[in-house]
This record gives structure tokens, C-alpha cells and sequence, in this order.
DNA sequence: CATGAATGAGACTTCATTCAT
DNA sequence: CATGAATGAAGTCTCATTCAT
């Protein structure tokens, strides 16, 4: 049982491997479950029998591929960290990842728009918590003292902004370019934007 | 001759605005044409008197869609402004933009997947000549000693990136907030941070 | 009214003159109503008021080519002529024809296909009368002792069968053939054989 | 491999009987995809499996034809044969293939109007090695001294004519007669001409 | 379990025909 | 009368899904 059931897993996997990298390069509309049993080294009808349909096997693929990307952000331990340094580390994940995983990246951040009703609000919840746990970075950041008195859900529309503007070049171009450097650089110019008090 | 040919151009206006409604809220590939028809209330054949195909109408009114976004973006005098007053303005044209056209936002931030390579290139180039000219503002400003020493691609990233995370509250959920407040928090944030000196 | 009369006569004339145009040269199934009007130098509309359909245009102008080719054919006085001679006339009548009126060559041996069931009544009497009366010719022959005792049914079919291998290069390649040699050569072959030496 | 590419060619061939069966009593225009799927006892989409087009069915379907009909032509050893034998032999075979295979008979001497230019050149390269083969036998009659010293092409056109007159006979009414004996009287016509009293 | 041949619903597009001007 | 813009029936083709092997 427990034998047949991660037989099963594993070839899921396999298909949403194969579906990922295929979904990534064409869409989800223009892919054709052909190419994804071909990607995947297996005959037609045997994704059937792991996925009830293509929009399943593509909300199954999304829902992976976003908690890949999640679970990627939330690694580490930021329990005694400053904002700054949060928020550094926030976007040093992303961007690695973004460079790392070019095709994840393309599927978290693209084709959200063909997904059912059921899924969309899982996709929004997940994205609702992720930015809820920003702005209560930056709300902490502001009640602690570190943060001028500014509104926490524009800050953190800029660090979302921040990350999905900079996704495109990363991902889709090469921009070749040190992920952990490039986080300094947004910080830097973030936080000592919304910085309450200056050094002199 | 003058009349036929406006007439013409009225019909198409027409039909493309009734795209512009269908395939901003449903997508290129679950829009069919008949529902198109429908909306602008004419018969499915009609359109082909008019547009080619489904794509070159989907690429029509893209192209319009742009258009109209970038004028609104370039309409104003902008000479004798600092960088802040330049970025300012930006932002709240942007900002009231998504507000007051919905659907247009719609279209022109999220459906590029779908166009061919030399509508693509059409779009890539709008892209970069945006890009390009905010370079060219943050660029100035490095140089008149309004901003710090940065790299000026960067910062328009956070720019862009401003403007990409905040279309979706404003188009797609119904969030009522004055474009001008929005612009003028924004840029404080982004301003203070990338300006050279800081005031004591 | 016969003012009325004789203005709609001449319009459908202009009508039929540019779709055997057209349709000669494309086929029914490739020619468009719109094609036929702009070499016409009408609107598509007008076409209707002088036709029912366009199944009916194509077939009044089939009955009229029909008409003007076996018209031409019989045309001439052959009473006290030879056989032979009257074959020979028959031949130049319609190799002239073929030389003269291409389209219209076109049009009567080829898209015999598109014709609804009570004109292909009509088109096949017409064959009919036309190959009756070639086969009394032969009939006459054999009774006058001009003729061997063949079945006059094959010698019409090879009569026929001449005139149907000739239109094409005549009417669809440019064979500048003298008519009259050609059918001199032909009558030539059927009446004496091609046999060289004939046993005394 | 063997095995799936016969299956196929399999298929294709019951496809393509079932196209010859419908093309060939309705014409390419008013032959409807569905109308074929059903005569070979499948669905709409499996021909697409097999064949890329209408069109492409139809022109395989045709070439299939041709070279089934040419084929038949070419079948009998035919070199110590006297030039009256030799047409004989052609006559006959030609005959009885209209009279055993009707369909592929009206395939074969009617819709040539609806091939590409690719194809067509193909068409009119078999025809006219066809006639070329004729021409020589006649020609070689001549400088053998079995015929008269008359143009090759035109003795060539008579027998093409009197094998296109006698198909439509043959394949589209119900006309029962031998092959053979038909031959033989068109192959009499033709070699000793129609004429009863020779000149000594 | 795996497969891929077969299927048919569904979408695009054409074009003969109509009808308001 | 003449027109051509508008129409929608009809036909081609695609591709997700099924099911016999």
C-alpha cells in the first residue's frame, strides 16, 4: 500500500516535471497533452490516469510549483533579523530562484489567469498570506522604531513590485547577475527610503 | 471616400472596444467570436469584414490598447521638473489610468503571451523605450546630483515594478484610493531613498 | 414593357458575359458572386435581381454557351453533301469554335458537374439530339453505301471523341492550328483508316 | 514497426476507397469530411489522423487512382505486336477497367480541375507520358510502313478522344457490352477508316 | 497498468444571400 | 433600381478525452 502509493507519487512527479517544462515554454493553451507525455517519456493516456483532466494536472502543477517557490522564501530562521536584513533576504531568496529555476519562476508568475474559481482562491491565499507576513514585517519594522510611519501595505506593494519586475530579466533573459548583490542593491534603496530616522 | 473610410474606422472602433471588454475579462483563448459579435451586437461574420482573424483583431486592439496607455503616460510637459516631480507625475497618470480604464489595464498588463513575433517585437520595443526614457530621467538626475551614485537600470526596476504591483488592486479588485495620494506616497518612498543627501 | 423588357435582357447578357469570365476561368466552386459583380462592373446585389442564385446564373449561362455552341455547329446548310463533307463541317465548326471561344469552350465540356438534376435533363437532350443527329448522318451514310455496315453508335462515339480530345489544346494551351487543315486531317483519318496499304 | 506502418497503410487504403466511393458520385466541393468518415465507417477526426487535409486526401486519393488505371494500361507485353494490335490491346484494357471500376473511372477522367499545382504537374506529367507512348507506336507504325504517313499527334488524339468519349458510357450508364468487342470495332474504324469501297 | 487509435464537441472562417438605404 | 454592409448556415480542422487491447 504504502509501496504502491509513492509508486503513485513518483509519477506524478515525473508528469509534472514533464508538464512544467512544456506548460513553461508554450502555455497552458497552446501545450498539447501530447507534448507533455512526450516530455515525459510515456504514451498519452497514462497522464489520465494520475490526472483527471489538463486543467487539473495544470492546477496540480501550479499549486507545486508555487509551493516550491514559497517554501523557498520561508527557509530560513529570521526570528532576531532587522527589517532591512529581512527583507534582504527576502529578495536574495527570490531572485536566486528566479535565476535557478527559470521555468518555476515563468509558471509562478505567469498563467495565473487560467485557473477555476476554486484554485484562484487558493492562488490568491497563498499570495494574501505572503503578503500579509511582509506587511507585518513591515508593520513590526514600524512599531519597533526602524520604519518611517507609512502605510505597510504600499511598502509592501513596492517589495512585490520589486520582485515582479525583476523576475522577467532573471527568467526569461540572461541577465547574469549576483542574486545576493542585487538584493543589497534593492534594499539598500528601499530601506533607506522608508528608513524613519537618517544617519547623519 | 472620406465618409466610407470613417465609417469604417467607426465600425472597427466599435468592435474593438467590444474586444477590448471580452478578452480582458475572459482571455484570448476562452473569448470566442461569437461572443465578441454579441458584444458589440453585431453578427459573427461581421467581424471578418473587418479584421482578418481572431489574432489580428486580438493584436489590433493590443496594439490600440498600448497606445492609448503610453499617450497618457507621455501627454505632459515635463521639462523643468525635478526627477521626484517627473516620477510623481508618471505614477499618478499610471495610477489613474488603471482606475478609470479598467479593462484597458487588463489587456495591456496582462494577455502579452499571445502575439506573434512581430507584434512581439512592436510590444518589446513600446517596453524598452518606456523603460528607456525613465532610465533617462533617473540618469539625469544622477548626473544633476538629485540621486545618489546608482545604477540607474535598477532603479527603474523598482519604478516599473511599483507600477506593475499596483495595477491589480486598482483594476482588478476595486480599490478606491486617489491616484494622486498613491502617486505622491510612492514616490516619497522612492524618492527619499534613492536621494543623494539626506536631510539631518 | 418592351423597352422594360429588352433593358433586363441586356443586363442579364452583361451578367452572364462576366461570369462565363469568371467562372471559366476558376470553376463554380471557386468563384465567388463578388468577383462576378466587380467583372461586371456591378454590386453584388444587383446580381440578385436578375438571378435567383447563384446555382441559377451558373446554369442560365451554361444553357446559353450550350446554345451558342450547338447554334454554331449547326449552322450550315448540309443537305446534299457527302458524308465525309458533313463530318469535315462538323469538325471545323467546332475547332473554329474551340480557336474562337475558349472561355466558352471551357465552360461546355468542362464543369458539366455542377448541374442540378432538371438542367442535367436538359444539357444531356441536348448531347442526345446532337449525337442522334450525328449518328443519322452516319446511319444515312451506311444506307446511302457511302459507309461499311458499322454500328453507327460507335462511329458517332469516335466523331465525338475527337471533338473532346481537341478543345483542349485548342481552348487551354495556345495550339495555333489552322481549323480547317485540322479537320481535313481528322476526317481524313476516319474515312480512309490509318491503315497504308489498302488490300485490292 | 513493420506492423504499425501496414496498420497504417492499412487504414489509409480503406480511407481512401471509402473517399473514392464518395469524391467520385458527389465531387470534390459537395463532399462534406463527415460524408467520407461515415462511408469507411469512422469518426470525423480519425481521417485527420491519416491524412493532413481534405485536399490531401483527395489528391492522394487521385494519385492513388492514376497510377491504378495507368498501371492497368501498361500491364501486357506488347513488343512483337502489330501497331493494330497494339491499340487494340489498350482499347481493351482501358474498356474493361471502365467497366469494372466505375468509381475510380470518374475519378480518374473527371475532377482533375481541383489539384494544386504540385500535383497537377504530376498529372500532367502521367498524361502525357501516356500520350508520348502512344505517339510512338504510331510513329514507329509509320517508319515501320503499317500506317500512313500521317501527323503521330493526331492519330494520338483520336484514340484519347474515343477513350474519353466511351467512359462516360461505360462508367456513369449502365452500357453492357464486351470490351473486347468494342475494341475491336474502334480499333477496325480506326485502322481501315469508315469508308465502304476503298479505291483500288 | 500503459497505451495510442479513435472520437466528436467546439471554434474559426467563408460566402451566398438579404435588405435597409 | 442598385447597392454593399450585415448575416449565419455550413464546412474544415483541432485536440482533450476515452477505451479496447
Amino acid at each position: 500500500m504504502q509501496d504502491s502509493s509513492s509508486r503513485v507519487k513518483k509519477k506524478k512527479e515525473e508528469i509534472i516535471r514533464a508538464a512544467i517544462q512544456v506548460f513553461s515554454s508554450k502555455g497552458y493553451h497552446n501545450t498539447r497533452m501530447e507534448e507533455i507525455a512526450a516530455a515525459a517519456g510515456i504514451g498519452k493516456g497514462t497522464i489520465y490516469e494520475y490526472f483527471d483532466s489538463k486543467l487539473q494536472l495544470f492546477q496540480e502543477m501550479l499549486k507545486n510549483s508555487l509551493q516550491i517557490y514559497y517554501k523557498n522564501l520561508d527557509g530560513r530562521e529570521m526570528k532576531n533579523l532587522s527589517v532591512a536584513e529581512k527583507i534582504y533576504m527576502l529578495m536574495e531568496a527570490h531572485f536566486r530562484f528566479c535565476r535557478e529555476n527559470k521555468e518555476l519562476t515563468r509558471i509562478v508568475f505567469w498563467e495565473t489567469g487560467t485557473i477555476d474559481e476554486e484554485l484562484k482562491e487558493w492562488v490568491y491565499a497563498m499570495r494574501d498570506e505572503k503578503e500579509k507576513r511582509m506587511q507585518e514585517i513591515i508593520t513590526e519594522g514600524i512599531s519597533r522604531g526602524e520604519i518611517r510611519n507609512l502605510d505597510p501595505r504600499l511598502v509592501t506593494l513596492v517589495v512585490i513590485g520589486i520582485l515582479g519586475a525583476t523576475w522577467i530579466p532573471l527568467a526569461l533573459e540572461k541577465w547574469e547577475i549576483d542574486p545576493a548583490f542585487l538584493a543589497k542593491q534593492f534594499t539598500d534603496i528601499l530601506v533607506n527610503g522608508i528608513k524613519k530616522e537618517k544617519l547623519v
